[in-house]
Formats: structure tokens, sequence, C-alpha cells
DNA sequence: AATGAATGAGTGTTCATTCAT
DNA sequence: CATGAATGAACACTCATTCAT
């Protein structure tokens, strides 16, 4: 790998900070309130110079997601150490950590711009197809060491994490009142919790029964 | 209560088709694109006509919010009967199969502006307080019949309970490619099961034990 | 003149009260933000019933400034005794009593539309024409009484009525703190005779020389 | 004091320009026929141009009351040699002549909006301090040479003469018949000679007294 | 005759995107 | 390359006016 120019060495970095700031306000506030004009002013650049960087806006978030999507997917690789479910647990708690990285944005996947940015975006294709696979090998492995229900499909177990993720904070708190860092983890250990105990195999003996709509009344 | 005039009645009707139609729209395409023009126009009105149902779009997202909470509550007193936990059981299909009464517009709390709406528009304060106690009062019940863990906040539960709705669907599917009933009832089935499992107060010989992050590497 | 039926008088009485409340906001408030909803609403008619009195918000002032002439005319008539400078003083205070009557609505003659009402209504030509020469008819009562100088071209005269009024109240004065009697009493005294010592023959031996623009610097 | 780039002196040149056009409207339409678009178009710029201009309407309209007062101040200024009264009829004489710079805004006043706008915009607030001191300044000195009755109070003398200001012209004349440069001149000299004999101290031997309402019979 | 309800035609304002410098 | 400045296309909201009842 050549080494880069330092004008070049100052691209990436402008661009990343361009990605990090957009991811922010994308995660707080959403696409539609994602606003070029600002972007460009808290990046400190001008806006063609912010056009130069992205095409434009839906590009600028499909990085966004890509971004978010690999540094997800660097953790997963990261934490290649210890049982799957001590992965997949870990990886819960880092995502609610920086929940502007990933959790925050896959909140945002119920806008119907940013989700199809999300299908349709040819960058963002090839990238969902390797996460995919990756997580999938997670939670097959999570699996095959009985430690989630085999019966449950991998995707769905995926969209239950990324769902416990929103449960973590009021996505928006009190407004002024600081949420206290302890408070945060009480919670992220009992979301966790939650999950571990809803995805792992349950036992005959184990109370709650599923009751079929039908046989409900009973 | 007095009968109601034709005209008072093609009012109410109208004016529920609006909450109906914003309310798909809302959860569907979010705030920001939730254009009152087109709603005037899918509804088949003017728009002078819209504004004067409604104040304005806060007002009326309020309305639809409240309108979805409402009815998310009858559907608690409905099903007042049964265990506490085959209610909550009940809650979670139903809003499931109605996405866009509840969960759908559940998702769009991720938006700054609706999340602003949610918590400061004077009818939602109200009925928010009245939501909040008759949630509260069922978990308590299901902790109480030893369903739900005490250990977990009321709060926090409500929110995993959102949250789950969330992981049923990809929130737009495939686009065209409809998903068949069988799949989404089997999703909702999964969802509800790892609820169930989550929340319900384990034992110790369980398996899942969490990590507290500074034991984690053991 | 035949008896005005029940219905005929509570028609007029209304037509009466619509048209004093026009006149003061527009005294007010000016042409633009005369709101014929809110017109409709303070007068406790329906929008239809107001058009049922005037065929469209121009008509409808043009009858206010109609109105609001006549009662200044009325006034001419009433104070027919005394010296013309002693019914003049004594119209100028009228009008600085009542501004809303008279010379709020002759303030609102800055905007482009009310003047073309002003001036192009059909109702209002005949009436400014009488108007017109009654005020001339007083005015040049003066002059020839030696109150007012030969010199001045009536229209001017009567149009520096009309500044002077304008100049009495700060138009909104501090918006809270309410201006006492006294204050405005004082106020009116000092404009009237600002206006009385202005318009009267000069002689020679008075101080203030008109310097014509030329000589200015001399 | 640095030598301005070319754009920026061109972006001063067309901020004047807006701020021209706008005043002229204003006066001559009030400021609910202030339109944005027409004036956008007028000025040749597109809306969005105007709006990086000026935050908005009432910004736009505060600024060119701002000029409006700033180029009377500097009038004051600039007609600094004289006896008071001399400066003073002078400035009559360029407000008369220049209508829309100061005259024909000062008569639109009477808007509630622009009312509002002229007290409450901060930089107004500001300039109006300024400009009464300087004003102040003027008609004190104006008293002290005896020019001025002493017992008139200052602002209301300022306010006659805006009220005279509007005396000189029907405000839209007979809309085509355009008015003799030659007439205008006597209005004005009329009008300054009405001002100045009004609000000079009289003497005991003057004729016209002001009768109190009270002893108006005699 | 009176009204509740409806609307066409704007109005101010914003935003993603592109030139000219 | 970087930028100040420009813009087309929307969008929320309002208002005078008119029907249908």
């Amino acid at each position: 790998m050549h080494k880069l120019s330092y004008k070049e060495q100052e691209r990436q970095r402008r661009e990343n900070e361009i990605l990090r700031v957009a991811g922010e306000m994308l995660a707080e506030r959403g696409y539609a309130n994602l606003n070029m004009d600002e972007l460009a002013d808290v990046v400190g650049i001008s806006k063609p110079t912010l056009y130069q960087h992205f095409k434009g806006k839906e590009e600028l978030v499909a990085q966004v997601i890509a971004n978010s999507m690999e540094s997800f997917s660097q953790l997963m690789e990261d934490s290649a150490e210890g049982t799957p479910i001590e992965r997949i647990t870990k990886m819960l708690r880092t995502m609610a950590k920086g929940r502007s990285k990933s959790g925050g944005i896959w909140g945002q996947m119920n806008s119907e711009t940013v989700w199809k940015v999300f299908r349709d975006n040819p960058v963002l294709i090839e990238q969902r197809k390797r996460f995919g696979e990756r997580v999938q090998l997670l939670i097959d492995e999570a699996k095959a060491a009985g430690e989630i229900s085999e019966s449950l499909p991998t995707p769905l177990v995926l969209r239950v994490m990324f769902g416990m993720q929103m449960a973590i904070n009021d996505p928006h708190r009190a407004s002024d009142a600081a949420i206290s860092e302890a408070e945060t983890d009480e919670a992220i250990n009992n979301v966790i919790t939650i999950f571990l105990h809803g995805v792992c195999p349950y036992r005959a003996d184990q109370k709650p029964e599923l009751q079929s709509p039908s046989k409900q009344k009973n």
C-alpha cells in the first residue's frame, strides 16, 4: 500500500469527519432533518466541498450506514474470542454505549427514505451481504453452542438485537435531565439479560408457554 | 347521548379517515415526508378543509399518536381476562398485526420532531399519564403473578415490548415481495416467545449468565 | 318614512355592529389584517351572513369609510355654531378623541388597497364630493373670517388636519402602559394649538420666515 | 478600511437594491402587500437569494426602517449649519422630496405589523435611541433659540413633523396624473410654513386662542 | 335567511444542489 | 481544489369567497 500524500491524508481526515458528524446528526435527528448546510457548517467546510466528497445526500447517508455496518462488523471481528454468546453480549454492550454509531442509525430505518437508501444503494448491497454473512456465522455458532435456540431464524435474532437497542434509552430522555452512567449501565444489563434469556433454548420445565392464538382462551 | 346529525356524523367519518391515512403515512414515511398536500389529496379533501379539522401538522400528528395510544389502551381493557401474561401476549400479537396502528408509529419516535410532539403536546401529556398507569398496572400484575421478573423496571419492560415490535418485520420488506401471512405469524410467535422468556423470572439453574463488563474476560 | 319591520330593524342593528367592529379593526390593524373570519366571529355571525350584508371585503371597507366620512360630516353639521375656527377646533378635538372612527381610518390611506377603495368605489365617489364641499365651505368661511390664511389651499389645510391627527398619539403607545386621559388631553390641546397657529394668517412682524431652498444658505 | 473585493461590492450593491425596492414597495403598498416573490422578481434575483440577505420579511422591513432612520439621521448631521430652525426646515424639505425614504415609511406605522417590527426589532431599538437623542438635541436647540415653543413636548413636535409629511401629497395622487414639480414645491413650502408657525412661540397679541373644551361656548 | 363546511389561489420560508470565481 | 452565491422545487399554512343544507 503506497504512502498517501499529505493532501490525500487531509482529504481522508475530512471525509471521516464529515461521516462522523453526519452519522451523529442522522442518528439524532433523522434523514429529513439532516441539513446539508448545517453539516457543512459544523464540519467547517463549504457545501460545494461537501459535494466533492459525496455526490448527494443519499450517497452520504449510504456511506454513513456503510461505515456504521463496517464498524459493527469490525466489532465482531475484534471480539473473536470467548464463547459466541460472550461475543454477542459484548456487541450488544458496545452498540448500546455508542448509540449514535450503530443503534441510532438502525432506528432511522423506519424512515422510508433511509430504508430505500439501505436497500438500493449499490455500495450497501455488497456490504449488506458481507455483514449478513458474518452475523449469520456468529449467530449460528451461538446456536451450535446451544446458546441460542435453533428454532429462531437468524435474521429475526438479528432484528431482535437491534430492537433491543431501542429499548435501552428513552430515545430522547427527559431532555435536560442527563441520565447517570450507572442508570444507563443498568438498563444495558437488563436489556442484555432479557435478550439472552429470550433467545436461549428453553427447556420443557420452563414456565412461559406460548399459547397459539386459537387456544388462548382455553 | 343525543343523536348526531348527519353532518356531524359525516364530519366524524372524515376526521377518522384523515387520521387513518395520516397514521399510515406517518408510520410508513415518517414525519417529514408526511405531506399535507398529499394527505388532503388522498383523503379527497382540500387543504383548507384539512386545516379546519386540525390546527396544523403537529396537532394532526399528536392526534394520530393519541388515537394510537387510545386503541392500544382499549386493547388492554378489552383483554382484561386471562393471566397478565396472557393479556400481554395478546397485546403484542395485536400490536404486531396492526403495525400501522401502534407499532409503526412507535418506530417514528426516533424522529426528533415526532418525539417533541409526543413529549410536549398538551393532549398527549394527559394521555401519556393514563396510558403509563394502565400499562404499569398490567406489568405489575404480571410481576406479582411471577410472570415477569420483579427486578426489571416497568418502563424498561414497556420499551422492550415496543422494541420487539420493530423486530417482527423488516420495517419495509422486500418492497414488492409480499410476505405470507404464515411467515408473519411465525415471526410474531417467535418474537413473543423471545419476549416472554426474556422477561420471565429466571432461575438459578438457567443457562445464560450475564457477565458484568469488568469480569467479562474472566 | 314607513315603519321598519322588526326583522328589518334587527338587520340594521347587525349591519351597524359589523361596520363598527370592522371600523375598529381596520383602524387598528389595517386592511390586510382585517380578517373576515375573525370579524364574523367577533360580531357573532357566520361568514355567509356577513357576505349577505356586504358583497366583499372591499365593499365592506368602502362602507366603513363612508360611515366614517358621514359621521365626520355630521360632526361639522352639528357644530354649526360658533366661529369657523371654533368649529374646526371642535372637530379636531372630536376626531382626536374618537381616533378609531375617523383619524384611525385616515391613517390607513397609506395602504394602496384602502386608497384604491377610497378612490374608486362608486359609493364613495359621491360621498367624497359632498364631503369635500362641506369642508371646503367650512375652511373657506374660516379664511373669510381671517382665521385661516387665504394663501393656503383648502385641500392642503384638510390634509394637515388629518396629519395632525396622527401626531396625537404614538399610533400604538407603549403597548401596555395605558396613557392617562390627562396626557391625551394635553397632547390634543398642543396639537390643536399648533394647527391653529400654523394655519392662521401670519403678520409681517412674526418671527419664522420661510426660506426658499435656493436662498437657504444665504 | 480594507478594500472590498469585487464580490463583496456586488453583494452590497444588491443588498442596497433590495432595500431600495423593498422600501418603495413598503411605502407604497404596506407591509402585507410587500410580496417576497415579487420583490425578488423586481430586484432580479431568486427568492432563496433574497433570504440569504435577510432572514425573513420582518428583518428585511426592519432594515428598511433602519436605513430610513439612518439617512434621516445623516440628513440632520449634514445640515449641521444654520439656525436650528433652518436645519429643521431643510430636513422637512428633504423628507418631503424623498417620500419613500422617510416619510412614506412613517406612514406605515399605522399597520400593526410594521409597528411591532419598529418597536421590537433589536436592531431598531438601538437605532431608535440614537435617533431620538439626535432629534431631541435639535429640537431642544430650536427651543433654546426661541424658534420652537418651550411648552411643546419634544416627542410631540417630532410626531407633528412626521404628520406634516403626510399632508404634503395626497398619499397616492390621481394615480396617473403626475403632479408638477412646482405644485409639490408649493405644497412643501406651505406645509413647512404651517409647521413653523405652528410650533414657534406665540405671543400674547397673536390671534388664535385655544379654547379649552369646557369654555368653548363662551 | 342563516350556517357549517369547502376551496383556489396565494404567502413566507426552506433545502438539496449547482455555478462562477 | 475550495467557496460564496444562486436557484428550482417544495411545503406548511392562510384567507376571501361560495355551496349545500
